[in-house]
DNA sequence: GTGAAAGCGCTAACAA
DNA sequence: TTGTTAGCGCTTTCAC
């Protein structure tokens, strides 16, 4: 493996030299350049970046850390912050944390150690959340909530889940029935105060009689399909908002199982827009995110804060799209 | 940011102490080891890995190149390797190549420019794969096929086929049909060599009017169970092996949609084993690759290979299982 | 058991 | 425009 020494022993020129040939061509003479370049093609030079890294005091890698790398929404931020990263000549490092903060922790110290440059956690903030040294790492969250103490990228939940509700309230729906992710979840409070909204902005009172915890997994939905099922005809809603689309889609198996139709017996709305929602049966009803350019904004926001520029915001409230399918429709009489 | 130097001063004793109070304690009198650490806690020391890392010219880190990272079947791959380099301090860096050789040729520079020290290939080894540099790079191929110059880890896919069409045999079925990956994929070919040797062993002559090309997609099985529904009942199959299970699944939902019933009308077997085939209706009979096995052989090989200790082996081939469940049935009469 | 010193490959300030 | 040189933070030999 040859040097940037050997480059300039065949090249006839200085280190210094070689190096301004490579990182500065303009301020290098045209002829010394052309023989530098020769030599680095002889001996198939290539820098070593371990050393540049040490010497630039700067990895180029920043760390994702992802809850699930499996989830689709997730990959698709990913391709966002990896299409900006590398145009900037930055690697990116997946943590795939699998909600596991010792894993979390691991990877920070890849920032603490010099190994990464920053950071973007995937995942809501959540106030007991000591996990990031936020005064101490570059660091960015993205598809969060309110609140976030740190630079941030993300939707506004509560009034994404306020248009779902009003919708549903606005072709004639008053009972709507609500399949929470875990309640604790930063994701699930916001959700639910824009279910409330829309409610008290209609006069509907709240009853948590019709609302169910699910987990955001296929199967916490379909499970939640039972929990409606018990509940006799006449009390049971004649709409059930999903706070995100696998839940829906479970729910939606587990209706029709029971011969309820969807939508004609019930409406369901989901929460995220996934690739296959939109061929599900009934297609369904959603809030599409704008998951890659999350991931672009919350790049740009990062290599930003690197460079020690003070961003304009240090939140970007993304907009939603509220796509209106097949699993929704008025209620019956 | 603390530095060695800082902590030499803070502790009384020279920067080679630190040195090696950190990396090799044993070699350190306990006081001095008392007093190094004391003053690391004081001024919250964190060794610079860059330094470490061009010192030493290792970064500490592998790449993993993975043609579709939203594949469950990889992430568990990927889990196992995980699994090892952590134990090893090595980062993974997942490169997400999108079946791009563009993207792969970039993380392999990573190896080149010394910023990863080795890769794992997540995909079949083609002929004019002129991608890797073998002689240049420590590079380990796994779940691949038969052929791969390099050192790999993979299961024979040969047999498996084999052993799949040899079941649907010996419980009746004489005329059966393929749902085939792209006829160019390596791992198609081996499947279909597979199939050709169960039913040659049985006598049963080849027919290439009920072998369909898919693309390993949901899709496309969907797609290749019309194929089949176009044929005549008497000359139609009364099993179809299916390259993977993600045509498996969709050829079922198209099969069901149609009105042929499986297993009744119709067996259906699939190759992976997702996660998901297990819960489908009706569960799908399938081949199990040890798939987290797979990564962490693969990994264990890498780190021998970046070691320089020439590996007992070259080449791993795993065992697979064989999964009956209830998606396959003895043809009706 | 400990310290002094050289050096990994590269960049940049400064001098020529 | 080019070369000389110091030094980034760390490890490791070699003396003591």
């Amino acid at each position: 493996m040859s040097t940037i020494r050997d480059v300039s022993k065949a090249a006839e020129v200085s280190i210094a030299t070689v190096s301004r040939a490579i990182s500065h061509p303009e301020k290098v003479s045209k002829s010394t350049l052309k023989k530098v370049n020769a030599a680095i093609k002889k001996l198939q030079y290539r820098p070593n970046m371990l050393s540049q890294s040490f010497r630039n005091k700067t990895a180029n890698c920043i760390v994702v850390l992802v809850p699930d790398i499996a989830n689709l929404f997730f990959t698709t931020v990913i391709k966002g912050i990896e299409e900006v990263a590398q145009k900037r000549g930055v690697n990116v490092l997946l943590g795939d944390t699998r909600d596991s903060s010792g894993r979390e922790l691991d990877y920070i110290k890849l920032v603490e150690t010099k190994q990464a440059d920053g950071i973007i956690q995937l995942r809501p903030y959540t106030k007991d959340d000591s996990a990031l040294p936020i005064d101490f790492v570059s660091a960015v969250n993205a598809s969060g909530c309110e609140n976030t103490p740190y630079p941030s990228v993300r939707i506004d939940n509560v009034s994404a889940a306020e248009e779902v509700v009003n919708y549903l309230i606005s072709i004639g729906h008053k009972r709507i029935g609500v399949i929470s992710g875990l309640v604790k979840n930063p994701h699930s409070i916001d959700r639910l105060r824009g279910y409330k909204r829309a409610l008290k902005r209609a006069g509907i009172e709240f009853d948590d009689r019709i609302v169910t915890e699910g987990d955001f997994s296929f199967w916490s939905g379909m499970n939640a399909s039972e929990f409606f099922c018990r509940i006799p005809v006449e009390q049971r809603p004649t709409a059930v908002f999903c706070m995100n689309d696998e839940m829906a889609i479970g729910a939606i198996k587990g209706f029709k199982s029971k011969g309820v139709s969807i939508p004609r017996d019930l409406s369901i709305t989901g929460f995220d827009d996934l690739e296959f929602s939109k061929y599900c049966d009934p297609a369904l009803t959603t809030v599409s995110q704008p998951a890659e350019m999350i991931g672009k904004k919350s790049a740009e926001l990062l290599f930003q804060i690197i460079d020690g520029e003070s961003p304009s915001q240090s939140e970007y409230v993304l907009p939603i799209e509220f796509i209106i399918r097949k699993s929704t429709s008025v209620p019956q009489p």
